[in-house]
DNA sequence: TCATAATATATCATTTTGTGATATAAGTGT
DNA sequence: ACACTTATATCACAAAATGATATATTATGA
């Protein structure tokens, strides 16, 4: 893919979950859980992807968080982008919906 | 992410793009019309990613093709992989709506 | 007809991303 | 005290994506 500041899958599941505040822990057991194990983020993805995401100002670290809870959440530039992502996302799964419903199987 | 034979970004565009069949070039052109230019994907990443595809024969190449035009279609497989992996990415979408919809901004 | 642009496939070397393994430590229950 | 869960962190490696580039064919149009 080209297109600048290319946002990962993985990427925008933790700033999905980051909807809400959360703490690294909670959002990879977030993750894991609503998918049912179908996506699961390890550590290591998880504190690159929490790294990248807090240079580019699209999550902020909470006052409140001490080092054993580091709790996150998405900025106003970083809900921009997500509801962004979020719309890309949403028109290619409508285009795979359409592809495989006029697709001679079933 | 973990779970086995991920598929990427990347790779569901490309296999949404064959539920009809077409060739590369026409791969590269229909994703990059029909997201205006939000994704792009260069012939370096589409050749890497087809011949990852026709290993897994998630595609195939169509008999009528020559060297000028290899058209693909998904293979039986690679409809229900689509498939189910479309379901994930619906998931995941509405889940960054939910999301973004409580926030405090709007 | 000759140049130019568009179509089309292909690969290399590099960068970017993602990850398994592992370490560390604090809290919780028994 | 011991095991288990919660929680953050990093290293070295593997996997994935991409920019640049090459090659050939087929329009387009001046």
């Amino acid at each position: 893919m080209k297109s600048e500041g290319q946002i990962t899958d993985s990427m925008f599941y933790i700033m999905t979950a980051l909807t809400r505040p959360r703490h690294g822990y909670a959002i990879m057991s977030l993750i894991e859980e609503t998918t049912q194990g179908r996506i699961a983020i390890g550590p290591a993805s998880m504190y690159t992807i929490i790294k990248k995401l807090l240079k580019q100002e699209w999550i902020y670290l909470q006052d409140g968080s001490d080092s054993r809870r580091k709790v996150y959440e998405l900025t106003n530039q970083g809900k921009v982008v997500l509801k962004d992502e979020m719309n890309v996302r949403k028109l290619m799964v409508q285009l795979a919906e359409e592809g495989l419903g006029g697709m001679d199987n079933e």
